[in-house]
DNA sequence: TTGAAAGCGTTACCAT
DNA sequence: ATGGTAACGCTTTCAA
C-alpha cells in the first residue's frame, strides 16, 4: 500500500496536521520538526494523493485539451507547446481528440468536468455556442486556441487569420497571378472564413476579381486537397495559383499536381497555411502563411493559469501576427504561353 | 455549485446511500426510486466526482501515456491509436512529452503516481530499467509500446523490428544494390538497434559485405538526417542507397539528396521505417517498413485496461509484423555509369 | 428495498 | 509550534 499522511505522522511522533502543515510550506513549524518529517516522507517515498487533496476544494491541477486530431500535424504542435508550458506551471494536460463532432465534445467535456480538471483549452470548432456558455456558467476557466466564437466572451488566442489571408493574396499577386482558385475548409470553421475573407478582399482591393468557380470547400485533409485540386485543373480553364487554407490541403495539391505532371511553381504557384513541418518536407517546400504555434500555445496555458489561480477576470482576444514563409511552391506567372 | 449526491438525496426523499446505489446499479433499488432519483440527476444536472469516487478507492478512469514528443508524426499518431480507444473503454489520457530524458520521465511518473492513473503506457526510451521496476513493484499496470525493456518482465507491444530491417535490406538487395549506407538512432534505443541488426544480417546472408563508415549514427530529427546524409554524400565513394531508420531521418536525406542535385530514385535509393504521414507527403514519395500503429495503439490500452480490471496476470509480449510499403524512393540500381 | 455510518487521504479552522 | 477534528463527495457494509 501507498504511504499516507498518517503512516507518517505516526512515525514522526506528530499530528496529521502537522505533516500536512510540512508538506504545504504553511502554518509555523519548528526546523526539528519540519526536517524530520521530510526525512520520513523521504524514506516512505511518500507522495501525497492529488485526489485527496482537490476533494478538499484544492485544485486537479490537470487542463483538459479538446483538439480534431492530434495526429494533424498542426494538432500535434499546439499540443505539444500546451504540454510543455502546462507541465512547467505544475499541470497536466488530458488530451482529448473530437473530430470536430459536436457530440464527442460535449462527452469529452462531461467527463473532464466529472474529473474536476481545473481548465479546459479548446482548439476543436464547436457548433453550438451553447455548450460553451453552459461551461462559462460553471465558471470553468476555458481559452480557446486558433478557434473564435465570436457571440461568446472567452478568453481567445488566434492568429490574425484575415491578415494571414491578405498576406497570401498579395504574395501572389506580386508575383503577377490573377486567376487564383482557393482550397477552403468548412465555412463553419472560423479561421479559414477568416483567410478566404482576407484573401479575397486583397484580390477585391487589387482590382483582381475573383472567380466563383475556383472556391472549393473541403474538408481538411490530404484527400480532399487532391481530390479538388484535381477537379479544379482538369478543367478548360486553369487557375495559375492556389491558395490552400491549411499545409494538408496543399499536400492534396501538390499530389493531383505531380499526378497532372503540372509542375509546381512554374506552371503552377501554390500558397498555404500553417507553416507546420509538412511545409518543409514536401517537394517543391511549400511557401505557407505561418501561424507561430508555440507563443500560442504558451500564452493559451498562461491565460488559463492565471484564471484558475484567479489573478484574472477580464477576458481578452489576442491576436497574433501570422508571417510569410517564401518557399518553392510560389514563383512569378509567367505569361509566355499563354 | 455542483450538485452532490446529498442535493440529489435530499430532492428525492431518500438516503445517499440509495442515490449512489441508482448511479453504480447496485443493490436492490425498486424501480420507482430508480427512475425518481434518475430525474431529479438529470434535472440537477449531476455529474457524479470522479474524485470522491477515486478516493474511496475506486479506478480514477485515467492512463498516462509517456512519448518522446507528440508533435513527432509517429508519436502523434500512436497517440491518437490510443486515446481513441482508451475513450471507447471510458478512460482518458494524461499526455506527457518526455524528450527521453530519464529526469523527465522520473517526474512524469511521480506526478502521474500522485494523480493516481490507473495505468502507464510507454512509448518513450527510458535508459534506468529501475525506473520500470520500481513501478512494477508498486502494481500499477505498465504497458511499453514501440519500446523495449528485454531485462524487465512488463507487457509489451512491438512490431518486429529485425524482420523490418531484414525486409528493409532484402528490398533493397533485390534492386541490385550493395553500397548501403545506414542512418540509425542512438543505439540506446533498442527498436533502432534491431532494425539494424535485421538489416545488417541480411546483407551478410546475401554476402554483401557492410561498409562501416557508411554507419551514421544520429539523433531523429529531420535536421539530423539531413547533415549525415550531406556527409555521407560529400565523400569520394557513395553508396547507391541509405535505410534511414525512421522518416523523419529519411526526409532530411532527401532534403540532402536535392541541395547536392542527385536524384532519387535514380541516382541514390531511400528507403526509411514506420510509414507515417510524411512518407507519402515528399516527393519522391518513400519505400517505407510500415508499423501498424493504430492496431498497436489499440492493443495497448487493451492489455492494460485488462490489467486494471485484474482480469489478467500474466504478461505477454506481441509482435507485429511490419510490412513492405513501395513507394517512389527506391529504384533497380542502374550501373551504367558506375 | 432502504438507510446509517465508517472510511478514503487530505486541508483548514480553532484550540491549546 | 502543534494537534483535534470537521469537511470534501462518494462507496460499501451492515442492519433494519
Amino acid at each position: 500500500m501507498k504511504a499516507t499522511i498518517y503512516d507518517i505522522a505516526k512515525e514522526a511522533g506528530v499530528s496529521i496536521a502537522t505533516v500536512s502543515k510540512v508538506i504545504n510550506g504553511k502554518g509555523r513549524i519548528s526546523a526539528d520538526t519540519r526536517s524530520a518529517v521530510f526525512a520520513i516522507m523521504e524514506r516512505f517515498d511518500f507522495q501525497p494523493s492529488v485526489i485527496a487533496s482537490a476533494l478538499t476544494g484544492k485544485k486537479t491541477f490537470t487542463l483538459g485539451l479538446l483538439v480534431p486530431d492530434v495526429s494533424n500535424p498542426f494538432f500535434a504542435e499546439i499540443a505539444r507547446a500546451i504540454e510543455d508550458q502546462g507541465h512547467q506551471l505544475g499541470y497536466s494536460v488530458v488530451m482529448c481528440n473530437t473530430d470536430n463532432k459536436d457530440e464527442k465534445i460535449e462527452r469529452y467535456i462531461s467527463l473532464l468536468l466529472q474529473k474536476s480538471v481545473d481548465g479546459i483549452i479548446i482548439a476543436t470548432g464547436i457548433e453550438k455556442k451553447e455548450i460553451l456558455e453552459q461551461l462559462l456558467v460553471k465558471n470553468l476557466p476555458i481559452v480557446l486556441i486558433a478557434r473564435e466564437m465570436p457571440l461568446v466572451a472567452v478568453e481567445t488566442v488566434v492568429v490574425d487569420d484575415y491578415a494571414g489571408g491578405c498576406l497570401a493574396a498579395a504574395h501572389l499577386l506580386e508575383l503577377g497571378h490573377k486567376e487564383i482558385a482557393i482550397l477552403a475548409e468548412s465555412q463553419k470553421v472560423s479561421s479559414s472564413r477568416e483567410r478566404m475573407r482576407g484573401f479575397r478582399q486583397t484580390m477585391e482591393d487589387a482590382g483582381v476579381a475573383f472567380n466563383e468557380k475556383w472556391l472549393k470547400i473541403c474538408d481538411y485533409k490530404v484527400e480532399d486537397g487532391r481530390i479538388n485540386t484535381l477537379d479544379l485543373l482538369s478543367e478548360d480553364s486553369r487557375p495559375t495559383a492556389i491558395f490552400c487554407c491549411n499545409d494538408l490541403l496543399a499536400v492534396g495539391s501538390l499530389q493531383a499536381a505531380k499526378e497532372l505532371q503540372i509542375n509546381i511553381p512554374s506552371d503552377l504557384s501554390i500558397i498555404s497555411f500553417d507553416n507546420t513541418i509538412l511545409a518543409s518536407v514536401t517537394n517543391p517546400t511549400l511557401t505557407t502563411i505561418a501561424q507561430p504555434m508555440e507563443q500560442m500555445g504558451k500564452l493559451a496555458v498562461d491565460l488559463i493559469v492565471e484564471h484558475i489561480k484567479g489573478d484574472k477576470k477580464a477576458k481578452q482576444r489576442t491576436v497574433f501576427r501570422p508571417e510569410l514563409v517564401i518557399r518553392e511552391s510560389t514563383a512569378l506567372h509567367t505569361t509566355i504561353l499563354q
